[in-house]
Parts: structure tokens; C-alpha cells; sequence
RNA sequence: GGGAGCUUAGCUCAGCUGGUUCAGAGCAUCUGCCUUACAAGCAGAGGGUCGGGGGUUCGAACCCCUCAGCUCCCACCA
């Protein structure tokens, strides 16, 4: 059956993915003969489908583990997910809201009965898709971070920084979403400029309703929690206000006028409204002055009691509606449009309310020691470099990590509360309780209760690396001890703080090692306008359909073509359309390899030549690849091998040994070239397994358990420079050939002859070459005048085609000219290098040998230019 | 406000220690080809004052200063 011209990726997909799998070659155990190389993936969200930064992430990772498997280590991938407590929390809530249930209405465990069945449902779509795409990940070892074993080790964590010190309990501050009705760590709010409005605002001065002092605020619904107004001391205008108090509009209660010198004298008005439990700063402020507390706002952003007017509205209406009231009586003086940063929940999009509540911290400042240390001597290594700066940054100014979150879904805090509202941390109930008696004896186990909070989602991630392993609190733990600490992480710069330094503080902490020796950062994947790529601008394309359209090997060497670590990658779906025609290359170039019938018959000698060029060429390129992994170049990786396969082997090398058409080649060289072409498959295969494997059978004879998957890397062999180098003459001779077909219309069928203008014939062993790739009838060397022939040089040889009566003498002087005038002009400019007393003393003698070899070329040239002029 | 980074061909980007013809690659463009592996292709070609200015150096895309534009991270002054 012939074999159609177009590579058709889905069937082979399937097939070879489902046949690794079940030849366990995605599958792992220590194995103390082979060096471990070990990746755990950075768990996607259960809720999460795949999007274009998983595509990009998750083909590097499978890049780096196909190659390492490749190199005979013994390589893992764990995949798994992560319980992402508030957006799956969310996620819940919503499905139940659609069947008509309220969270309010169900208990506890009802609603984690709820959940635990969205999870089974949905949660391992994303896993799935990964598939697709070919991530060789060990599927047996799958983790998720609130399966027992895991959560387990999160409480342990818990209890055990507690006793040391490192947890408390405390009344903060703290970034608040009334959406999600939890309390969000500082990294889980997002700043945006909103355009919003600073209203100017008179409060009467109390005895003399007829003063006023002015003040400006974004926020007027929270007038009412108001508990101080505030000047700078040095404010000459507001001297006469010291000491009086202020009445709030509309409630007209009244507050006193402080000083801080806090207060920016020509900010605003420079009068301050203190509003202590509601603005993080003023709450600061309010502690300062002993002010009181007033807090207005209920836990999802309505005004409570405290309020006194407006109780029950949402915060934004309440604002409309003071607003209207205060212009109503008066006090409204100005209004004018204000740009402001305003913190929103990355959950929920939630504006965030700062507010004050009983929350768990971990205190940060000792534990990330040894993170900063290892990762500023490059013990950890984060590439690109540039982000260390970044990471030491957040590292010293790390502020005290709030850990609980006011949900559900998570791990549940291990603190147990007696009536009396004293509290202690322990596993169980039972452990509660017996502390409990120490101090109160007569305590009733039914009067302990647990803290209702749940564990912030990165609390649980941060031991990743170390808790996806079976039975990892086993000191003797096979596992652990071979792959830890694991090799490569790949991940996207946005959680370099969220996660990536929580695990390397949680590496030092719990295992007294780093948990990865290098952190790989990617790009954010972008769109060809440098949008970031969202569900909300719908400018991301569906990863699933690209894959069905240009086949996952496409894909993934599209994403590939364009992602320097650490840049933005400008997406575009070209790229993919470029990887596709890429698999359709290699297929043809197997298509023409595999029709060939053999002879027995001798070896042709151009294709002995060829056969070490081309040898020495995949040396030089399987060393550059090398080289490319080594330094996570992974672009530049694939690039190298592209050009390897595209321009050496399929339009130089498989064209040299092509026969003609119809007519067998030798054995010899057969031999040799599927031995090349499994070279490059074997190059190929991390960046395009599918292709590759297919190729791999199809192209001889396998065993079962022979798969290009587990073939070894090839080794980088010696590589002949001198014949590189004839080889790059050569081309370059045919080229101009090609060229001067071109110019003159000359047809290819039409065989040309050569002549080189040099004594010496031998050195070149590539003239059988250049005759059957320039169809040329002979070549001859002579130092006699050509007549009737256009030239070209190469280096300071010249080279003649007699073509009779296609000679335009006044253009091929035009051309000579041009180029003996350039060569003129470079001459001058090396002698002036050259007669320069500085350089010569200064510069390098093999710098120097560099510019004499430039001049003595030059004025080769120059000679052979000026001898061609004269015979023209 | 603090920090980091970017600016090289139409586009996306390399350029690693200042020194090989160093001004590159891929894509796109143009010209000619449906030539028996491939038009998802083949053979050629054109294209850049390395953001502007200044300096250091025998020598600068690369080091320093300065100006301009862009991006990201951190902080959150009402």
C-alpha cells in the first residue's frame, strides 16, 4: 500500500500512548544501578481544564523526562492535583445553588460529601488531557493533596511548627473577600487600577456648627465607623482645630481631631478620616492613638448594627446612597474622578475588605533562612537568573503568612477550643482533651470543639515534593531517599512566592534539603498582541482542538519554537502549523527512504562522502543539543535538531545518496542512512514522541519492548572539522551554481560545466557531489583565460560555467566591480587595524593572526577579482 | 514609591568572556519551479546606523553615563 504524502498524526497518537502505558514505561521504582531524575509536576487545580500555560509547562517537563529516560536514568514524573480549597469551594457553591441548595442550609459534612463527589466527577479532567499531549507522567503515582496520607502530614506540619513557635493565633488585619467569606493571604490579592471617585467631605466642628473641617475619601460608606479625624502637627492651616472634636455627618457623632505627622500635609485636604477597622493603615493609626474600633460591615460586605443607618445594604450601594444623602444635606463639597490601586481576591474577583479578625500566621522570618541562603549561592539554581533578585526581594521582606482560611474545603486546623475560649493544637480529639484536663479536670470531651477554619491550599502544596512519596515520614523510605531531592521544576513565574519558595522553605525545614536542584521558570503565554491569554478576553485557543488540528507533536514543537525560559511567548497558532509541517517532513523523508530497493551493487563514492559529512555533522549537533539541555535551552534544543533534520539530512545529505528514480541503492549506504535516520528520531523523540515511535517501528524490525521511548541518546562522537568545512565549500559552490541557473535561465536539466582556476584539483573530495547536485557534465581545473563563461569566487578561488551567448559582459563587470570595491574598502580598514601601534601591542596575538589571514584573503581576492575584470 | 527586565530584519527572538566575515536564526516577503519523498514542498534572493545621545577601549550590539519608550514583580497615600 503506498503511503500517503500527509502525515496523519491522530491515529498513531492514541495507539502509542496507550501501548506505553501498558508496557509500564512511564513507570518508576528506586532503582540503585541508575542515577534518579525526578519531576513532580506543579498539580493544576482539580477544577482546572487545560489551558495554553499547561500546554507550554507540562512539554517542557515532558521534554526534560523523555530525554532523561532517554539518557538511562531512571526517570519519574508524578503528576496529581491540588484541592485549590477557594475556587473549588466555589465551584461547589455554585453547582448547588443551581440544584437549589444553599451552603447555609447544609451541615459540614453534608457540603464535603457534596464536594468530595464534584471532585470524583470533574476533578481529573485536566489529567486526562494531559495525556493527550503526550506527558509521559508515572499515572500510578498520582497524588492529590487532601488524599489521607497527605493531609496527614499537613497537620503534622501544623502541630509541629506550632510547638516550635512558628504558628499563632492573632487579631490582624487582614485581606478579606466578601464573596468567598474568607480571610486571603497577601499573595492571593491582586491590585487594579479602578477608576473610582474622591469625594470631599465636610464634618462640622462640634460647638460651631458653622466650621468645617474638610476631608476626602474613596470610601464614604464608612464614614460611620469613623473614629478620629487627623492632621500633621505642622499644618499651619489647621492650628485652630487642635484639641476640638468633629461631628460625622449624618449619625453626627462625635470624634476627636488628633496629630500624626502620618498625615501628608498637601495630599488631598490634609485632613485624615480614621476609620480603624476598615483601612489597615488607620487600624495602625487607631492602635497609636488607643482609638476605638468601630467595625460597620458584616462578614459578606453588608452594614451591620454598627453602622446605625443604611443596616443590611452591600457596601457599594450604601455608598450611592450616603453619597446622595450627604449632597442631600450639604456636606458634600466636591467630587472629583480618582484613579486608585484596589485590591481584588484572585478567587473571587471580590473587591477586598480589610478586616480585622482571629486569624493562624506563620511567622516567616527564621524559617526562610536557609531558603534565601541556598538559592542566592545557586545551591538551588532558578534560570533564568534573573529572578533571584526577585526572589530575594519578596525572601527579606516577607511579612508573617496567614494561614487560615474561613472554608470548608481543606485541611481542617488542628485546634481544639474548651467554653472558657482557651484553646490547644493536637491531632485528635482525644489528644485535645487530655491536654484540656492538665489544666481543668473537669472538662467534658462533648464541650471541646474544633476550630470551624481550613488550611490556605499552599500550606498543603508547599510539601509537594516530599509528600507525594509512599510512606515519606518512613526515615528507611526507599522512595524518598532515591528521588529526593528531585531534579527539575517547571513552572510559571506568577507562583514563584505562592509556592515555589514555600516549598524550598518547607524542603529545608522538613528534610533538611533543598526539594529540586533546578527551577526552571517559563513565560506567561501571551497572544500575538502580548495579551495575556484569558477565558475572559477569549483570546485563548482551545489546547484540545490545536492538538486535533496540528497533532500533538505539532503543538508541542509550536509552543517549543518560541519560549526562551523565563520570556513571554508570544503565542501563534503558525507555530503549531510549522511543528505539523515539520512531522510531515519527516514522514516524507521516511517515505522516500523506505521505498528504496537495494542493491548489492558497489558504493557509489559521493555517497561515502556524504556519509562522513553527515556523521560528523550529527556529532557536532548532538553535542550542541547537549550542551542547549544542559543550560535548559530548550528553544535553541529543538532549533538545532530541526535544522539538523530539515537542511542536513533531508536537502543535503538524502539528496546526495538519492538515486535516480526507479534505481536501487547499495546496501552500504542504506545501511548507514536508517542508521542516521534513527539518530534523529532518537534526537527528535522529546520534543515529538508520537512521530518519532511510529517511525521507530516502521523503519526496521522491533521486539516488543524495543521502543525509540527507552532507546538510548545518542552519544556525541569525534566530528571531522576539515571535512565540515570542505562540505561547507562545497555547498556553497552548488548554491551559486543553483544561482547562476537562476539569474540566467538556465534550466536545471540543462548540465553545465565547471571550471576551477587552480592547479591543485585533490583537496575537495566533494566534486563527485557538486557534479550530481549541480548537474554538471565536467569539471575541470585549468589557470588558462575562460572566455564566454560568468564567474563566480569562493574564498580567493575563482569559478567559471562557460555559457555560451548568455554572457552580459557590462553587468558581470557591474558585479565585479561592486565586489572588488567592497574588498578594497575592507582591506583598507584591517591594514588600518593592523598598522595601528595600540592593537598590534594590544590585542591578543591570536586575534592579530586573525587580521593578517583577513588581509593576505583579501588581497588574494582582490587579485582574482581584478585578473577576472581584465578578461572580461 | 521600591525593585527587576526589555528595546537587534516586517514579526518572534538568539547573540554565552568586548575580538574568527559578527550583524545571526526561524517565520513572513519577493523571484522561479506541481523536478517521481514532501506545494504542509523545492531552488534562489532581498531585508538591519543593534531605541537616541555621550563616554571607556587598539576594538562596543555587548562595559559605563544619560535620555526616551515598553513590560513585569513588590508596596498600597486617605
Amino acid at each position: 500500500m503506498a503511503l500517503s504524502t500527509k502525515y496523519s498524526p491522530a491515529e498513531v497518537e492514541h495507539k502509542w500512548y496507550a501501548y506505553w502505558m501498558d508496557k509500564g514505561f512511564f513507570h518508576s521504582e528506586p532503582n540503585l544501578n541508575k542515577e534518579p531524575y525526578c519531576i513532580v509536576i506543579p498539580p493544576p487545580n482539580v477544577t482546572g481544564v487545560l489551558h495554553m500555560g499547561h500546554m507550554l509547562n507540562n512539554t517542557i517537563q515532558d521534554v526534560l523526562i523523555r530525554k532523561a529516560r532517554m539518557e538511562g536514568k531512571e526517570a519519574c514524573w508524578v503528576p496529581g492535583t491540588d484541592h485549590a480549597s477557594i475556587a473549588t469551594e466555589a465551584r461547589v457553591v455554585a453547582m448547588l445553588r443551581e440544584k437549589g441548595i444553599k451552603k447555609s442550609d447544609l451541615s459540614r459534612e453534608e457540603f464535603l460529601k457534596y464536594a468530595w463527589e464534584w471532585k470524583e466527577k470533574y476533578g481529573g479532567i485536566i489529567l486526562e488531557q494531559l495525556k493527550k499531549l503526550g506527558a509521559s507522567c508515572d499515572w500510578q503515582r498520582t497524588r492529590f493533596t487532601m488524599e489521607p496520607e497527605l493531609s496527614e502530614a499537613v497537620i503534622d506540619v501544623f502541630i509541629d511548627l506550632y510547638k516550635k513557635g512558628n504558628i499563632y493565633r492573632g487579631l490582624r488585619m487582614v485581606n478579606w473577600d466578601p464573596i468567598g467569606k474568607t480571610a486571603l493571604s497577601d499573595d492571593e490579592v491582586n491590585y487594579k487600577d479602578v477608576q473610582s471617585k474622591l469625594y470631599y467631605i465636610n464634618y462640622p466642628i462640634e460647638g460651631t456648627p458653622t466650621e468645617f473641617v474638610t476631608i476626602a475619601t474613596v470610601r464614604p460608606e464608612t464614614i460611620m465607623a469613623d473614629a478620629a479625624i487627623c492632621i500633621n502637627p505642622n499644618d499651619e492651616r489647621y492650628q485652630h482645630l487642635k484639641g476640638k472634636k468633629a461631628l460625622i455627618p449624618l449619625i453626627d457623632r462625635a470624634i476627636p481631631i488628633i496629630e500624626d505627622d502620618y498625615v501628608t500635609i498637601d495630599f488631598g485636604t490634609g485632613c485624615l478620616k480614621v476609620t480603624p477597622a476598615h483601612d489597615i493603615n488607620d487600624y495602625e493609626l487607631g492602635k497609636k492613638h488607643k482609638l476605638e474600633v468601630i467595625d460597620i460591615l458584616n462578614e459578606d460586605g453588608t452594614l451591620n448594627d454598627g453602622a446605625t443607618i443604611f443596616i443590611g445594604e452591600d457596601r457599594f450601594i450604601a455608598r450611592k446612597k450616603i453619597v446622595k444623602e450627604l449632597e442631600a444635606k450639604g456636606y458634600l463639597v466636591k467630587v472629583e474622578e480618582y484613579k486608585s490601586n484596589v485590591g481584588h481576591s484572585e478567587r473571587t474577583d471580590a473587591v477586598i475588605e480589610p478586616r480585622l479578625s482571629l486569624q493562624w500566621f506563620v511567622k516567616m522570618k527564621e524559617i526562610t533562612k536557609p531558603a534565601l541562603e541556598n538559592v542566592m549561592n545557586d545551591t538551588i539554581q532558578i534560570i533564568p537568573p534573573k529572578f533571584k533578585n526577585t526572589y530575594r526581594h519578596w525572601m527579606e521582606n516577607v511579612r508573617d503568612w496567614c494561614i487560615s482560611r474561613q472554608l470548608w474545603w481543606g485541611q481542617r486546623i488542628p485546634a481544639w477550643y474548651a467554653p472558657d475560649g482557651s484553646f490547644v493544637v493536637a491531632k485528635t480529639k482525644e489528644d485535645a482533651y487530655s491536654q484540656f484536663r492538665i489544666q481543668n479536670p473537669e472538662i467534658k470531651m462533648e464541650d471541646i470543639r474544633q476550630d470551624e477554619d481550613v488550611l490556605d491550599t499552599w500550606f498543603s502544596s508547599w510539601l509537594w515534593p516530599i509528600s507525594v512519596f509512599d510512606g515519606f515520614k518512613d526515615p528507611n523510605n526507599k522512595d524518598i531517599q532515591y528521588y529526593y531531592p528531585t531534579n527539575d521544576l517547571v513552572t510559571a513565574p506568577e507562583i514563584l512566592f505562592f509556592w515555589v519558595a514555600r516549598m524550598i522553605i518547607a524542603g529545608y525545614e522538613y528534610r533538611g534539603e533543598m526539594p529540586f536542584k533546578n527551577v526552571y521558570l517559563t513565560g506567561i503565554v501571551r497572544d500575538k498582541l502580548g495579551r495575556k491569554m484569558s477565558k475572559s478576553l477569549g483570546n485563548s485557543p482551545d489546547p484540545l482542538e490545536l492538538i486535533e488540528t496540528y497533532g500533538a507533536d505539532g503543538v508541542r514543537t509550536g509552543m517549543l519554537f518560541s519560549s526562551p525560559a523565563g520570556n513571554d511567548l508570544l503565542f501563534d497558532e503558525r507555530l503549531c502549523e510549522q511543528g505539523r509541517n515539520f512531522s510531515n517532513k519527516i514522514w516524507n523523508a521516511f517515505r522516500l527512504v523506505s521505498g528504496w530497493k537495494i542493491t548489492s551493487g558497489g558504493q557509489p563514492v559521493e555517497n561515502k562522502t556524504a556519509i562522513i559529512w553527515f556523521e560528523s555533522r550529527l556529532h557536532q549537533t548532538i553535542t550542541e543539543l547537549d550542551d542547549h539541555f544542559k543550560k535548559f535551552r530548550i528553544s535553541d534544543a529543538l532549533l538545532t535538531a530541526y535544522k539538523l533534520v530539515w537542511d542536513d539530512f533531508c536537502a543535503w545529505y538524502l539528496e546526495i545518496i538519492k538515486p535516480e528514480f526507479g534505481k536501487p541503492i547499495d546496501q552500504a549506504t542504506h545501511t548507514r542512512t536508517v542508521n542516521f535516520f534513527e539518530s534523529l528520531l532518537k534526537i527528535l523523540h522529546p520534543f515529538m514522541p508520537f512521530i518519532t515511535e511510529e517511525l521507530w517501528h516502521e523503519l526496521g524490525k522491533r521486539t516488543e519492548q524495543d521502543c525509540i521511548i527507552i532507546a538510548a541518546w545518542p552519544r556525541a562522537g569525534s566530528c571531522d572539522t576539515a571535512i565540515l568545512n570542505e562540505g561547507t565549500t562545497a555547498f556553497e559552490i552548488i548554491t551559486e551554481i543553483r544561482n547562476t541557473r537562476n539569474t540566467k535561465n538556465i534550466s536545471p536539466k540543462d548540465a553545465l560545466k565547471l571550471v576551477v582556476k587552480e592547479n591543485k584539483s585533490g583537496i575537495l573530495t566533494f566534486w563527485p557531489i557538486i557534479k550530481k547536485l549541480s548537474n554538471l557534465s565536467e569539471i575541470l581545473f585549468s589557470r588558462e583565460k575562460i572566455i564566454n563563461a560568468t564567474s563566480f569566487h569562493i574564498q580567493s578561488t575563482e569559478y567559471f560555467i562557460p555559457i555560451e551567448g548568455k554572457i552580459d559582459s557590462v553587468k558581470e563587470r557591474e558585479v565585479i566591480l561592486k565586489d572588488l570595491e567592497y574588498q578594497k574598502g575592507f582591506l583598507i580598514s584591517v591594514d588600518k587595524k593592523l598598522s595601528n601601534e595600540k592593537f598590534v601591542n594590544g590585542a591578543p596575538t591570536l586575534v592579530i593572526d586573525v587580521e593578517r589571514k583577513k588581509k593576505a584573503d583579501a588581497e588574494a581576492k582582490i587579485k582574482a577579482l581584478e585578473e577576472t575584470l581584465r578578461n572580461i
